[in-house]
RNA sequence: GCUCACGUAGCUCAGGAGGCAGAGCGUAUCCUUGGUAAGGAUAAGGUCACCGGUUCGAAUCCGGUCGUGAGCUCCA
């Protein structure tokens, strides 16, 4: 019998006859098979049922590798799949991958099940995993496959197997009585699952296209152990303690009513930290060579059909009549810059000219897409617009890079990035587009960014690259973006004269930071867990007096701290210290400062830090020093 | 906008086969002056989101509207 080659991750080299499975050598060479999910056979994924025949490299999954996990879930949405058949003969499969944390199956019902239904699918599961079904490979012809999914009453699988590209070798799974069109691989059988539950139920356009019919989408996780599926769970839970919608509440940072949808109010407690935001965002402005400026909410529509936003973004636009003409409220703030930078003559000694504007704009979204503050109607957009020579981009673009590389620092924000493309709905010609989107690109390479690239993603006028962040539960949220513009100030009939002695058309960046306050804020908050460093936070101390007879002092330390631009309160109602203190940990003050009648006596204030604890008293002068340089630290 | 779910006191939530609206926290007043995460007493507070229908009677059942949540689509 012809023999073949095995490398195993290790860099043992076996021999073993051809055909022979994975699972044979996983029984011989691992400690124990019991982990193991699936192998990647020269780097490819592959089921451990199926055979070796050339000489190959091989390792095993278990589920703390990504793609093992990615596997495992993967099965269990075919068990989902096989339990809804079984219980909802006819339910119509749509699809069901594996996802970040769990997995999902899109089925079209036909009645609507509701998540109460998810009990019963749950228990149906169940009896599958106990059942060990094999996961059974079979490659068939695309004749056989369409046949076979049209018999079984399949259309939704019909079209994806109609789609597959030619070359591509179609693979079906069994399990049982269930059939399903899958690239695989799968667990050995339905019995490997450990633990798993069903953790939501939602709509989903087939196909992610809303002409397409609505299907019903059902979430789930699994995990080897009954342990990890809790832990993950708690965790979950946790993560939704740093909600900002409820934090906002407690903290009484902001709210939402139903008199303005999706317009949020923010109180005295927000705008404080918003306040430092931008006092923070414009000295490092005015240092990196920005100007400011402030155009108008609304303006005629004339600028907005001049701008291409009437024809490209008016869905979203609020209008007015004034004196019986149409005027709209700004969705953006570019066409404003525009008519700014136009108002003088430039010379290319000028530029780059950066103009920067804390815009609020308001657009209309969709009212299933209002989102706390991370998607609202009106926003305020740490805007800035840079007017500049066609050389100018690179450095200014990379420049923008560095500038929100260095803001996201101070608040520790791992973010990701994404070059967006030219969208079907844009303006200006191909070649620009390209043109624009290639030096994007080479900025990004050149400052060693990993980036995604988000095709269609641009905005009309140009390609842009966006800064992403995530929430509490791990949800992305486009903050930062940088776009080039090579069509608006010509739609402006911009200018500036070159050294030639000739007008040239300048180049425009719009570049955000923050992005909108709103959603920047709504992520600090669920990132800090509303406990804010002390620059942010709303109150930085309280002055606890134990006894009435420490009023008067209590006083004293809370005016010098004020006298210092100190937020500070002074907390002098009946109650005792132990409860002063615990209302100032759920308020997430950083500071506490405790005065009894040792330290009136001494001048003193008795330091409780929020997460510190008693870092018992010290001189006053000493505090404020101390306080004085957390805040410049941006601690 | 679409799918499913939800809407009871400032907050968190009970309850309700159709018959006087409940708790805890918070708030107010009084007592208590207490050394690092909840001292005690009393009281106030609700057209049960809104509009309509069924009914002798609706917070409860039905329909609609608005809002909210999880997703989808869309986006800073």
């Amino acid at each position: 019998m012809p023999q073949i080659k095995v490398k195993l991750k290790q860099g043992k080299e076996l021999s073993y006859p051809v055909g022979v499975s994975l699972l044979e050598i996983c029984r011989e060479h691992e400690e124990s098979c019991d982990g193991v999910i699936a192998a990647m056979v020269n780097e490819k994924e592959c089921d451990l049922r199926s055979p070796l025949e050339s000489d190959s490299e091989v390792a095993f999954l278990d589920f703390s590798d990504e793609r093992g996990a990615r596997i495992y879930r993967h099965s269990t949405s075919h068990v989902l799949a096989q339990a809804v058949k079984r219980l909802y003969p006819g339910a119509r499969l749509g699809i069901g991958p594996a996802i970040e944390n769990g997995f999902y199956y899109d089925f079209e019902f036909t009645e609507p099940i509701s998540a109460e239904d998810l009990g019963q699918i749950e228990a149906e599961m169940k009896r599958i995993i106990l059942e060990e079904l094999p996961f059974e490979r079979r490659e068939i012809s695309r004749e056989e496959a369409l046949a076979l999914f049209r018999q079984r009453g399949e259309p939704y699988k019909c079209e994806l197997i109609a789609e597959l590209p030619d070359d591509e070798p179609i693979s079906i799974y069994e399990q049982g009585d269930f059939v399903d069109l899958c690239a695989g691989p799968h667990l050995l059988d339905t019995g490997k699952i450990g633990a798993f539950k069903l953790t939501g139920l939602a709509g989903a356009y087939w196909r992610g296209d809303e002409r397409n019919p609505m299907l019903q989408r059902i979430y789930g996780t699994s995990f080897p152990t009954a342990e990890q599926l809790e832990r993950h769970l708690e965790l979950l839970e946790e993560a939704k303690k740093r909600d900002h919608r409820k934090l906002g509440r407690e903290l009484d940072l902001f709210s939402l009513h139903d008199e303005g949808p999706g317009f949020p109010f923010f109180h005295h407690n927000g705008m404080i930290i918003i306040e430092e935001l931008l006092s923070f965002w414009r000295r490092e402005h005015r240092r990196a060579g920005y100007e400011e400026i402030r155009t108008p909410m609304i303006m005629n529509r004339k600028l907005w059909e001049n701008s291409g936003h009437w024809d490209h973004f008016r869905e979203n636009m609020y209008f007015t009549k004034i004196d019986g003409e149409d005027y709209a409220v700004k969705p953006m703030n570019c066409p404003g810059a525009m008519l700014v930078y136009r108002s003088r003559l430039h010379s290319y000694r000028d530029l780059p000219r950066r103009i920067a504007e804390l815009g609020l704009v308001h657009r209309h979204e969709l009212s299933g897409t209002l989102h706390g503050l991370l998607r609202v109607r009106s926003f305020t957009q740490d805007d800035a617009h840079i007017f500049m020579t066609p050389d100018q981009i690179e450095p200014e673009v990379a420049g923008v890079i560095e500038m929100i590389d260095r803001f996201y620092r101070v608040f520790g924000f791992n973010y990701r990035v994404e070059l967006s493309t030219r969208p079907p709905k844009a303006i200006g010609s191909i070649e620009m587009w390209n043109r624009a989107e290639a030096i994007l690109e080479r900025v990004l390479q050149e400052k060693g960014l990993p980036y995604r690239i988000n095709e269609g993603d641009g905005a009309f006028y140009g390609p842009k690259i966006d800064f992403h962040l995530e929430d509490c539960l791990g949800r992305s949220w486009q903050c930062g973006t940088i776009q080039l513009d090579f069509q608006m100030p010509g739609l402006f009939d911009l200018a500036y004269i070159g050294a030639d002695g000739q007008k040239h058309c300048p180049v425009v960046i719009h570049r955000v930071i923050y992005g909108a306050i709103e959603r920047f804020l709504a992520l600090l908050i669920e990132h800090y867990a509303g406990a804010f460093p002390a620059w942010l936070a709303p109150q930085q101390a309280v002055v606890i007096p134990i006894t009435e007879r420490q009023h008067a002092y209590a006083a004293e330390v809370c005016s010098a701290l004020r006298g210092a631009a100190f937020r500070v309160n002074l907390d002098d109602r009946s109650e005792k210290v132990g409860y002063k203190i615990r209302e100032a940990q759920l308020k997430k003050i950083p500071y506490m400062l405790v005065v009894g009648e040792r330290e009136a006596a001494a001048k003193q204030v008795a330091v409780r830090h929020r997460e510190a604890g008693d870092l018992g008293p010290q001189p006053l002068e000493r505090f404020i020093e101390q306080l004085r340089e957390v805040i410049k630290e941006k601690k």
